[in-house]
DNA sequence: TGCAGTTGTAACAACTATCGTTACGACTAG
DNA sequence: CTAGTCGTAACGATAGTTGTTACAACTGCA
């Protein structure tokens, strides 16, 4: 059986990102860099700026630039929920229709577009529903328990 | 915006596939063969050929080989949700965890992957929920009114 | 028995996405 | 001005998916 190591991983690294900033802040510093971010990830700086770009044209973070910048939240942890992320990172849906259009000609063919879409619209809704469910603070909550 | 051609199409061609064969016999057909449903999804007899191999180690679809060879449903369309093509065929979970181990001796990165975890099992769970509503015969029924 | 038609599966190329990395210009506090 | 950081381009490595060719295995039927 495949390992599927193509699986998102982005979500999981964009809840750490975002949640380590909003620790770091809460004791009382103004922002953090994306090699500090980097290291408690595990990866490289430039992964965690490109993931964080997209999260700063959510409205989710902001940057300062020169000398002494770094990162910080533009919304307190309780005001981002999963699904905010999710959306700010995820453009596609989780299901796709075929690559070539089926026959046309064919019953199926012509009719399982529309029936599948109808399905996946359902399931993306039900996706959704459960991200909106858990904010980055329950998300802290649960780590710091784990503590 | 990235056109995201990696997101899965195979649930669709599944159910395309075993759609068609199971109209086809009702149509009084006993098997159909790799080319006829290949021309219907408009793909490659082997694409066919090896995602119905996975259907049928999962108990959804037969083969019969020589000559007069072809597939078969395994159980009626009304007998198979999506959720059981959806389990045959896609081994690995929506969302992954990190692919290099997160900082043991930051908090967040110790404490991490077992908050994202508790959310993906359930966002998981809501994703099946949802696949198990729709049989196949479900499908069959809007793909036929759509025509 | 032999032939024809189909499955089962390996092998390969093309395409795409992702990730880690290097590099460097842009920017700004001090 | 300088040092430190962001923003982003570029590249190679890795891996997943799809389409394709090829061929052995199998079996109904003449």
């Amino acid at each position: 059986m495949e390992s599927d190591v193509s699986a998102n991983s982005r979500l999981t690294i964009a809840a750490h990102a975002l949640t380590w900033i909003g620790l770091y802040q809460r004791r009382g510093h103004e922002v953090a860099t994306s090699e500090q971010i980097a290291t408690s990830v595990n990866t490289n700086p430039v992964v965690i700026r490109r993931l964080l770009a997209k999260l700063s044209k959510a409205g989710l973070a902001d940057s300062r630039r020169g000398a002494g910048a770094g990162w910080m939240l533009a919304r307190d942890l309780a005001a981002i929920t999963l699904l905010d992320v999710y959306q700010a990172i995820e453009p596609g849906p989780v299901f796709a229709l075929h690559r070539a259009t089926p026959d046309p000609e064919c019953v199926v063919g012509h009719g399982i577009g529309p029936a599948m879409t109808a399905v996946y619209d359902d399931v993306e809704a039900a996706l959704r529903r459960e991200l909106a469910k858990t904010t980055l603070e329950d998300v802290l909550r649960d780590v710091l328990k784990a503590a």
